[in-house]
RNA sequence: GUCGGCGUGGCGGAACGGCAGACGCGCUAGCUUGAGGGGCUAGUGUCCGAAUGGACGUGAGGGUUCAAAUCCCUCCGCCGACACCA
């Protein structure tokens, strides 16, 4: 026999299935489509674990399905525009694109020796022309349908990175998701697309994603926020106190609270704090706060245990509902860029608030009362005001009864409440309001001032204005001559820079922004089902074939960014024509382009995550050199469940290579081969004591472990628990080692031959290489086609079952006994069995009732 | 603070409400080998017992059930996301 020696048979295998497109698709067929997608790589270097963990748990879906009779797409590609390509080019004097390319070349490779089943005639790059040209084109498209703006307002700018952020790449309190920066606010003009627009979609179609983990839709669904409430207007007083015209209109989630409303607050930032107390004696006091606010960074600003600065303006507004003035403070607590910038406030009934008007000594009117309080007694009945100030330590936020409310006194409040629903009512009858949602979620800020990105496509004219570039003049060519390491830019680059206006003619300018390098990844998917064409992104009929993807997986780290974006592109191109035709139903009519999700975990070395900083790195290079890529993709795929994070261990992976070279001995010794090892010493001891009835037990035990394990894989498979299915394997080769102790005389041939075959065919999507070479070369059957080729095993669950069934005897729950009877034995005849095990144990009580669970247990109360 | 998730041997982890600890790692003993590695055999939750065996056991406490790691409630601990969002 052969030694099994990965090295030389990897390689070969690998060349010889991209020769004979074993894993390339074809486009036109008779069976049902699959479409398994891991998210593409990021060439920022090497092929780390992470990948090989993504990549392995993607293809082993993707092989199964294969031998399962799917016809399926598995693609891969590159996001291959951002900033690391800058930053990296700059510091090793090379040139962004040839950065970039050259890591592609070396992650191609890496994946190639892992041996994934990728249809590489589809590959996609998102920094080649001929992909980002219909970036360009997509976003036209969302410029004819209104959803992209170009707009001035306080946004995100790292001062590291040197450009504006999308508010979802601000992490952890204010910081830059790159680069770690604390990111600063600054009022500029920039391009957004207007993702709120689909808000309400977004957050109502969660729910059609039964596929998704619960954790990435609450996730999503707490980052698009949506709140129900009123927008209530509050007439503005000049400065004698009379009420004029002009209204300031604010939001709140709780209407029912208005009659407690004791003070008015602006954000620092809003236009009207300073011209209320401009020229005044509170001017002074209003610029200190908006001075402080301005300093703070987003992160001191943001923290909630900060204390609250305000300041009086000096002017008052009228409660629409009471007619009382109430003062107008400027406050930081109060945010610009949320609801209208200006709020009510109840310090009876938000903690804040509550907190603020102690501070500045406002009144605390309660509004809002807990049942068992006993303020309610002296006030159940009180329609106005009888008490300004409440005894309490801290605002109650909960359900209560309304008092001091006018008409409203004794309705029920709180969040959601009748006399919520009553007040808005009461203001919209009287055109003070009406009910109003409002949503955390913000639009998506698309301009990055970076060179290596996708080209807004648009220009600037002086008499035009902003003209986007007419779609026969597409694509906007991003420049590859422009020497960043020399500090050159897209606006220092004369032939990109100077165009003519489309529509004047004139001198004009280019934009000189480039698009956010998550807009690449917001279609990718679309463009692997159509990857070559030159007239559209992808064809309508293409995209509708395959789309929803039905099974992606991913880092975690995208629950919002991408996985929001894509949905947001999905629903967009859906809108515009171009995927979900009038047929379309379920997740793709909804525009939903992913049906199931999966989050892998990560890999972790001494409980922290791998990183080049930290120095804890595992390359994978290093393992496949040592044992191969099949021991890599099996150990990674064993040690944990996809979804949790897995603890890399040496000891672990030396597990898998010892499990590999036991499949590889059984099969030779299933042919009726000696096994020897490397040294030529002889491993195949059989047993001569064993005899005839032995190997009659032992060959019913094998054939019902082949039947028992095939159907555990193929449950084990679809349910992604792809590290029992593995130990299923094990315990199959476990069973096939006790049939091979048997002398070979006594062995059955045809038996030997099936599990042989089966153990292989299981073992495939998992370690390709090792078992392709032990089904073309040691089992002979290279003529039936690659093992990746083959239709999956056929099992009968009958026969995975014993003629007899060990059950155990229970006494209250507690285990007593065990008795063996045969499978399809009679309850009562189990039952007598059950009681005579049970008897002594019983010590002479009668049972009061026995349950008998079919092939399980029986239980006796007594 | 709010919302999620998770707590099982020395370790990674198994268990449609039905025999807790599959499978693997590690460890112990024996066989094989000149040695090492490898292979093979047996054992490996805790406590009591020489042993057949018995008692206990899934973070803590309660509940539902014939039966709970699993379902419900309270608490503790760890992890993650969001967070001055009116």
């Amino acid at each position: 026999m052969r030694q099994y020696d990965p090295h030389a048979i990897e390689e070969k295998w690998q060349e010889l299935w991209e020769a004979g497109d074993v894993n390339r698709l074809l486009p036109l067929s008779d069976k049902p489509p699959f479409y398994v997608l891991e998210m593409f790589p990021y060439p920022s270097g090497d092929v780390h674990m992470g990948h090989v963990r993504n990549y392995s748990i993607g293809d082993v879906v993707s092989r199964y399905k294969r031998m399962r009779g799917y016809n399926v797409l598995h693609p891969i590609g590159w996001d291959s525009f951002g900033l690391p390509a800058e930053n990296a080019a700059i510091k090793q004097g090379s040139s962004p694109a040839a950065w970039t390319y050259a890591n592609i070349e070396r992650q191609r490779a890496s994946l190639k020796r892992l041996g994934f089943s990728y249809d590489w005639s589809r590959v996609v790059i998102t920094s080649d022309l001929s992909y980002y040209r219909w970036g360009q084109w997509i976003f036209r498209k969302f410029w004819d349908r209104g959803l992209v703006e170009r707009r001035s307002s306080p946004v995100n700018w790292c001062p590291s990175c040197k450009t504006v952020l999308a508010n979802e790449q601000v992490v952890d309190d204010g910081h830059c998701w790159r680069c770690k920066s604390p990111v600063q606010k600054r009022e500029l003009e920039q391009w957004f697309f207007k993702i709120t627009d689909y808000a309400d979609e977004l957050l109502d179609d969660l729910a059609e994603l039964t596929g998704w983990p619960e954790r990435v839709k609450q996730m999503q669904a707490n980052w698009i926020g949506r709140s129900v409430g009123a927008d209530v207007r509050f007439t503005l007083c000049d400065a004698e106190g009379v009420p004029t015209d002009e209204v300031i209109t604010v939001f709140t989630t709780r209407p029912d609270t208005l009659f407690g409303c004791s003070f008015f607050l602006l954000a620092p930032e809003h236009p009207l704090a300073l011209r209320l107390s401009a020229g005044t004696s509170y001017e002074a006091g209003v610029r200190a706060v908006q001075q402080s606010a301005a300093t703070a960074t987003a992160i001191e600003r943001e923290a909630a245990e900060r204390e609250k600065q305000g300041a009086f303006t000096g002017r008052y507004v009228v409660n629409p509902a009471t007619n009382e003035k109430l003062p107008v403070w400027v406050s930081d607590y109060v945010l610009m860029d949320y609801g209208t910038g200006a709020v009510m406030a109840v310090p009876s009934g938000d903690q804040r608030d509550f907190e603020f008007a102690r501070k500045y000594g406002l009144p605390i009117p309660p509004v809002v009362v807990k049942r068992d309080d006993p303020l309610l007694a002296e006030l159940a009945t009180a329609t106005e005001r009888v008490l300004d100030d409440v005894p309490w330590s801290e605002a109650y936020t909960g359900p209560g009864l309304m008092v001091q409310s006018g008409e409203f006194t004794g309705m029920p409040g709180g969040k959601d409440s009748e006399g919520s629903e009553a007040v808005i009512a009461w203001l919209q009858a009287r055109g003070l309001g009406e009910a109003s949602v409002r949503f955390r979620l913000r639009d998506w800020l698309i301009s990055r001032q970076r060179y290596w990105g996708n080209p807004i496509p648009m220009i600037h004219c002086e008499d035009c204005g902003i003209v986007p570039v007419p779609y026969e003049d597409l694509p906007v060519v991003l420049p590859l001559d422009v020497d960043v390491i020399a500090g050159e830019t897209l606006a220092s680059h004369k032939e990109f820079y100077e165009v003519d206006c489309p529509v004047c003619g004139k001198p004009a300018h280019r934009e000189t922004d480039t698009m956010d390098t998550f807009t690449c990844s917001s279609w990718y998917y679309l463009r692997y089902t159509d990857p070559h064409n030159t007239v559209l992104p992808f064809d309508a009929l293409a995209a509708d074939a395959w789309l929803p993807v039905d099974q992606y997986i991913g880092g975690i780290e995208h629950a919002i960014l991408h996985l929001l974006y894509s949905r947001f592109f999905t629903k967009g191109l859906r809108d515009a024509g171009l995927l979900g035709g009038t047929n379309a139903e379920g997740l793709l009519q909804k525009g939903e382009p992913f049906a199931r999700l999966l989050t892998q975990g990560m890999v972790k070395l001494g409980g922290e995550t791998m990183s080049k900083s930290k120095g804890n790195v595992v390359a994978p290079e290093e393992a496949i050199a040592r044992y191969g890529a099949d021991v890599l993709r099996v150990y990674i795929l064993f040690m944990a469940p996809p979804d949790k994070d897995l603890e890399w261990s040496q000891e672990g992976l030396e597990g898998i290579w010892r499990f590999l070279n036991r499949v590889w001995r059984s099969v030779y010794d299933l042919r009726g081969e000696r096994v020897v090892d490397s040294e030529g010493t002889l491993l195949s001891l059989y047993d001569e004591s064993l005899d005839a009835s032995d190997a009659a037990a032992r060959g019913r035990e094998l054939e019902r472990a082949i039947h028992r394990v095939i159907g555990k894989v193929e449950d084990d498979i679809e349910r992604f628990n792809l590290n029992t299915a593995i130990a299923a394997i094990m315990e199959l080769a476990n069973t096939i080692s006790a049939y091979t102790k048997l002398p070979l005389a006594l062995r059955d041939a045809e038996l030997c031959a099936q599990a042989a075959e089966t153990l292989v065919l299981l073992l495939a999507p998992m370690a390709p290489h090792c078992t392709e070479e032990l089904w073309s070369e040691v089992l002979g059957k290279a003529q039936k086609g690659s093992v990746h080729t083959q239709p999956w095993p056929e099992h009968d669950p009958r026969k995975a079952l014993a003629e007899t069934v060990e059950l155990a005897v229970q006494l209250n729950g507690k285990l007593k006994a065990r008795i063996t009877v045969p499978l399809d034995a009679p309850d009562a005849e189990v039952k007598a069995e059950a009681l005579e095990a049970a008897a002594a144990a019983l010590e002479g009580r009668e049972p009061r009732k026995v349950i008998v669970v079919k092939g399980r247990l029986v239980n006796i109360v007594a």
